[in-house]
DNA sequence: TGAACAATTGAACAATTGTTCATATTTCCA
DNA sequence: TGGAAATATGAACAATTGTTCAATTGTTCA
């Protein structure tokens, strides 16, 4: 035993009883991989624009989008393919064009969360 | 002038209307850096477990983090630094422990947010 | 003072990311 | 039918990221 472990159960801490409480309200690997993609969805400014242009227009198609965000049309649909993957997007193909739309309305409140607060910076 | 360019300002897209109305609504380069920094913030596990734990306890010293974390002092510290330069956290210092803790309210709620929507899936 | 300790830091490394370029694929229409 | 258009995709590339390891700084206390 060396100083800084004072407490019986071999656990080496600083203020034990803050970190069993803590572990105690731990939650799994897996939860925190998952809020963290979650966040990692938007935290490209390509994607966020993507993201914002699909709040203002329920739907836009790749050439649009690519106009809007001033990025070339691969780049976008590299982007979607990402949000798609992410089950952020879904997608309609009318002719040769392709419309995309937001499909998960809590990551719409989450963003919004994120655009106020930069917005009040 | 091709197929797809109707218009007369030389804007090639498909639907004119609808993207110069998210156009007119668009935020600047600068904006959505700075929204997808915020995200960027919280879009690592070892992060979010570091953001977790100080929801949870107020302060906490790197070595309590690493430990909560399971992760090395080191690992901790040099993620400390990012949530600093982020401006994430803040800390302050007692003997030879550095106590660190939440600074951003704003994120907090950003935090929660995706902690619910994680939650509820 | 010097040993032990908490935290920080820098270098190195593998892994991941986002873009570009070239090339499909699918659809439309002359 | 053949060519143009809209999108998708794969390979390649530079840039960024997160961790580990080793060394360093600053503090406490015997």
């Amino acid at each position: 035993m060396n100083a800084k472990n004072i407490d019986s159960d071999n656990i080496q801490c600083v203020e034990k009883e803050k970190v069993r409480s803590v572990q105690g309200k731990m939650k799994t690997e897996k939860f925190f991989h998952h809020l963290a993609e979650t966040f990692r969805a938007m935290s490209d400014p390509t994607r966020t624009k993507i993201i914002y242009a699909l709040c203002q227009e329920n739907e836009l198609c790749v050439h649009d989008l690519a106009v809007i965000t001033g990025t070339t049309n691969s780049a976008i649909s590299h982007q979607l393919r990402t949000l798609r993957n992410m089950q952020l997007v879904s997608y309609k193909k009318v002719g040769r064009v392709t419309f995309y739309s937001l499909d998960d309305i809590h990551i719409n409140n989450l963003f919004e969360e994120g655009l106020r607060h930069v917005e009040e910076k």
